[in-house]
DNA sequence: CTGTTAGCGCATTCAA
DNA sequence: TTGAATGCGCTAACAG
């Protein structure tokens, strides 16, 4: 049916493997042949079988990548950045690689399920992106998958995840993003404005993304004096709704919050689509941003500067970071030291934001 | 190094054929046999190569999906849903496929690079997502690599584009949106609202998307008396401004209209997020929307509810069709009568759209 | 520089 | 019900 190597070798006259050699430029061919080859190949149209190649070579053209949602713009902005740095866009015209992204909707299992069909296919690599799922039994499967990937020469690079525990076994190549040191800044920025009574929504429970970020809200409020332990904190913790990444969950949150403390002056939100959705929750209750209530996002999607008013947020580099993760994954650069690169984030204050006493 | 079939059968004292029909489950084993094998498999760790399965069985465990953006969540949706259709979501655990995305950039080079890979691949289908470059020459081109693709067995499906010329070779099952009537009724809202000179921003040139809405909006202008030909709509043809599908681009273009004419009304945009740059550039000029310029977007993407005020567009059933796309393209379905569905767009009208002339 | 020869790991005949 | 043999299409030694 399909052409093969063996037809092109026959219209051209010469061996099967010449024509592969032609195809692979890494063998030396005389120009007459290679023209006669490539004459050959064009009259019939011919496209190599990419899985017999893959068997014969042992390798592949596929590059795994996981991701928690792709209709969520944190995932398509790295991802996005990733494909173009493997695929056709970034590299030589040829050697592209195919990415493969998989959503796994945050679930455990499919996490697991996708890292074994990758398996099956021979993947030459794998990247793991978005918060990982803080449980210890999933964590350790994970490890242990990643560990046999990594054997049979997968490379595994983890991007917007913490590091695998170490000793776990597979070296992977890991871009965290500091998401405590982001939040940390973004609650000093607001109590520095004056604020004391700040709510937090939370992103979904047991995700490391989640709790770096209340780490950081915590620490910033202890170390200004407004931890829980302290009379002015007194009730910090019950300022903290947890929820999950999507707007829905910012407005429900918010209004829960209301319930709890109709004096709250600012809120910070897990992401910039929840903090959206606080948004949403503050307007239909009559409050105004920021007069009333000051509202902060994390991530800075392309969005954040359309809300009105243009959301304060925390900047994450993630197409940077989505290429490096493309580098990475192609062995085209070399590990950070000790495997583990921290990208930076950077405060962005915009108009979301603003010192309390608007008017309550 | 992997551990093999020959492995498991060693292992399970039978021959490799053996194990085989047990993993595939489509020859009768005895029963005490494919216990020890499945406990060899188990025991083994391990996991069939899919390259070389594909090569031998002549099957392919690979989807690709062509979207011009991963970063837009307009194909983000199509392809989470056609993904969980397709994948470990949706149908069997086992029968799972996996989703390439190639984010082409609307590049028609990047399109036809990426559909050489995936027929390298020998793909067990490919869905072209979003709207169509059109250009006769890429439209044959993508027409012959498709027919060639379809030949050898890959099944095509066309999600939110217009199908392929009759006659023009492959059989492809296509999604198409009714943008044309979408875009039509939406124009009509506004005029019906009274505006009369409607600024209108177009997507990128020579694409079928952009074609579409702006045909639906002509027509509903001409249907009003408001065409180019008529006095009243003299300017009409000045009121449309190219653009792309960016914020940057609503933005740059509002500005633009706004010094062909400031007695504007009414903005529709090519799509929401570029009507969320229509919204900024007003701001940033001065006007209130919806009192001094009234806003309409098209898609009903997500955030689209959480502007301020809340947009006016036109639903399209991503979600559906992605998952529709998604069945299709693995023949879980039969494709629709001639070959083509078309779905219908639904008017939403929120908080960006209504009547003119609100102080100024 | 080029042809010949073996596999890569699996599914699938054909026999038994 | 099972095993042995063959080939999927290609690359990689190994000769020449």
């Amino acid at each position: 049916m399909a052409v093969t190597l063996a037809d092109v070798a026959a219209r051209a006259g010469v061996s099967s493997a010449t024509v592969s050699r032609v195809l692979n430029g890494n063998y030396p061919v005389a120009g007459s042949t290679r023209e006669r080859v490539q004459r050959a190949v064009e009259e019939l149209d011919y496209v190599v079988n990419g899985q017999a190649r893959a068997l014969a070579a042992a390798t592949s053209d596929l590059v795994g990548v996981l991701v928690n949602d792709v209709a969520d713009p944190f995932f398509g902005l790295i991802a996005s950045a990733l494909q173009s740095e493997i695929g056709v866009g970034g590299g030589q015209p040829d050697a592209g690689k195919l990415a493969v992204v998989c959503n796994t909707g945050g679930s455990p299992e499919a996490e697991l399920t996708y890292l074994t069909l990758l398996e099956r296919q021979r993947a030459a690599g794998v990247v793991l992106t978005g918060g990982a799922v803080e449980d210890d039994a999933h964590t350790a499967a994970v490890a242990t998958r990643l560990a046999r990937l990594a054997r049979s020469g997968t490379r595994i690079v983890l991007c917007g995840r913490p590091p695998l525990p170490a000793g776990s076994g597979p070296e992977a190549a890991t871009i965290a993003f500091d998401n405590r040191g982001g939040a940390r800044r973004l609650t000093e920025h607001l109590i520095s404005l004056g604020h004391r009574r700040i709510g937090y929504v939370t992103g979904p429970q047991g995700r490391s993304t989640t709790r770096h970020r209340l780490e950081g809200h915590r620490a910033a409020l202890a170390a200004r004096g407004l931890g829980p332990q302290t009379r002015a904190g007194a009730h910090a913790e019950q300022l903290i709704v947890h929820g999950g990444y999507d707007r829905g969950a910012g407005y429900d949150a918010t209004l829960e919050l209301l319930r709890r403390d109709d004096g709250i002056t600012a809120i910070a939100a897990a992401n910039d689509t929840v903090a959206l959705g606080v948004c949403a929750a503050l307007r239909d209750s009559g409050l105004r941003i920021p007069e009333d209530v000051s509202v902060a996002g994390f991530d800075d999607l392309p969005f954040g500067v359309d809300a009105s008013p243009a959301l304060t947020t925390v900047r994450i580099p993630l197409q940077d970071a989505g290429a490096r993760a493309g580098r990475l994954v192609l062995g085209r650069v070399a590990p950070p030291p000790g495997g583990v690169a921290t990208v930076a984030t950077e405060l962005m204050v915009r108009g979301s934001t603003a010192p309390p006493g608007g008017s309550r």
